[in-house]
RNA sequence: GGAGAGGUGCCGGAGCGGUCGAACGGGUCGGUCUCGAAAACCGAAGUACGGGCAACUGUACCGUGGGUUCGAAUCCCACCCUCUCCGCCA
């Protein structure tokens, strides 16, 4: 959300900070409700001080038995026009906010211009696309023929888009999950959370996933979201909190099944477990100062590539453009692991920093060690990272000739000492 | 699911429909005292949004949303949440 204050201070700046995401100014349509909202306010402030003064006087009256029976039709007057005045002061308030919370986030000035992927920039690779001395496999055939990923009891029991791990592979993706959880807990300080799956209203709004994107999250029957990372919930600690400088920075993470309705990407990776309505995922959160939130940027990035490093994939580091950043992100680097099967680079981390723009939507504050008044907290998010995808990479990475997959290092204690799933 | 109790400021906890943004206690911050500290004493301190160059000032906020009233923390209704007991249950 934005502050309607920075609009007001440079109308102009907002509208252009906008055009770098190809939208329209909406400035003056957002200014003019602003100031019929204050018109009115003001005005109905007035009033408020005069029926308060009146309320006074009666009272003051009534004790002595004075008479009041004019003081109390002024009232009565007076109330008609403040419900007129309350009227038009909230709507105008709801038509302000109405085009406030749809628009996305201020982009940081260093982000790339562009309108799509194509203009994103590969800021630095690990590791060479490995040569392999036959045609490597997409993850799918592996698993099929391995016996350990089955689509069509998935499709059976569920529908399409889901998928059922079994044997090794269950196992495997079990151990990529607590392995990931260890190295962030154990080694980058992060504090591990179990957090509900299940999200109300308000939660889902802060993290800017409504009212825009509704449609691409499931809903109960009873009126809660299932939840389309652990960002939601983990984020949402700061939910109206007044957090002591000293104890930040929070540094959150959580192993959870994610659930996406992808209403918008019908046809697209329909083969495999690329893209789920259920996949698993270590999401890493933090919640900042404002001068410390870039730093913490590049460290939780860095947190999510060693993940990928420990592993043994090949992975890419990508500054998004403009038009690529996500709606709720100021900044975002995604990370790209190679997959020789697919022979394509494929998104299993994205790291952003919303700065205060999901703060000022669940009112999240810190109090200043020094100075006065609370101020907004920065928030980041980042995948540390998606387990399911990082489960692809693997066993493409590491396939060999006749179909089985050796296990990386890493995850062998994690595996029984597994060191090749194979039929 | 059934029955009951309750939600007030950083915390605890008062609050006959009018002078309540809210007693009192604790904690916090500043000061006095002290070599320093403790104790004691004095004082300060909520959040948001308006108006004003500013000093300052207005309004709203006692779980949330409605209602009654000239006037609501206080009365009425709905909802949310917490706690206790019973039932069911991983």
């Amino acid at each position: 959300m934005h502050d309607i204050r920075a609009v007001r201070a440079d109308p102009a700046g907002f509208d252009a900070a906008l055009a770098r995401r190809g939208l329209d100014p909406v400035s003056a349509a957002v200014l003019a409700h602003d100031e019929s909202r204050r018109a009115a306010q003001t005005a109905l402030q007035e009033k408020q001080a005069r029926r308060n003064a009146i309320a006074k006087e009666i009272g003051i009256a009534k004790r002595q038995g004075g008479d009041t029976a004019a003081l109390e039709a002024e009232a009565v007057a007076l109330r008609d026009e403040m419900v007129r005045l309350e009227a038009t002061a909230s709507a105008a308030e709801r038509a302000q906010v109405a085009m406030l919370e749809v628009l996305p986030n201020t982009l940081d000035p260093e982000v790339p211009e562009g309108r799509d992927e194509s203009a994103n920039i590969v800021l630095h690779q690990h590791g060479d696309n490995p040569a392999f001395a036959f045609t490597p496999k997409q993850h799918f055939e592996l698993g099929e023929a391995l016996g350990l990923m089955d689509f069509a009891t998935a499709a059976k029991i569920a529908g399409s888009r889901f998928t059922v791990l079994k044997g090794a592979l269950a196992r495997l993706e079990r151990a990529l999950g607590h392995w990931m959880l260890a190295l962030h807990t154990e080694q980058h300080g992060y504090t591990e959370a179990s957090v509900p799956l299940l999200v109300n209203d308000a939660v889902a709004y802060g993290t800017d996933k409504l009212p825009k994107f509704a449609e691409d999250l499931f809903r109960t029957t009873d009126g809660r979201w299932l939840i389309p990372t652990a960002e939601v919930p983990l984020t949402g600690f700061a939910m109206e909190e007044i957090i002591p400088e000293a104890e930040l920075p929070l540094r959150l993470t959580a192993l959870t099944p994610c659930f996406r309705s992808e209403a918008g990407s019908a046809g697209r990776d329909t083969r495999g477990m690329l893209r789920q309505h259920q996949f698993a995922k270590v999401e890493l959160v933090s919640i900042t100062t404002p001068d410390q939130s870039a730093a913490e940027h590049e460290r939780m990035t860095r947190c999510a590539e060693r993940v990928l490093t420990e592993l043994g994939l090949v992975w890419r580091r990508v500054f998004l453009c403009a038009g690529d950043t996500g709606f709720g992100a100021a900044r975002t680097y995604d990370l790209e692991v190679w997959l020789p099967g697919q022979g394509a680079w494929r998104e299993i981390s994205s790291c952003s920093n919303t700065r205060d723009f999901q703060a000022r939507r669940m009112n999240g504050r810190f109090k200043p060690k020094e100075g006065k008044g609370n101020q907004f907290l920065h928030t980041l998010n980042g995948s540390g990272v998606a387990v399911g995808r990082a489960l692809i990479a693997v066993m493409e990475t590491f396939q060999q000739e006749d179909g089985s997959v050796l296990v990386p290092e890493v995850l062998r204690p994690w595996m029984g000492g597994l060191e090749r799933i194979a039929r």
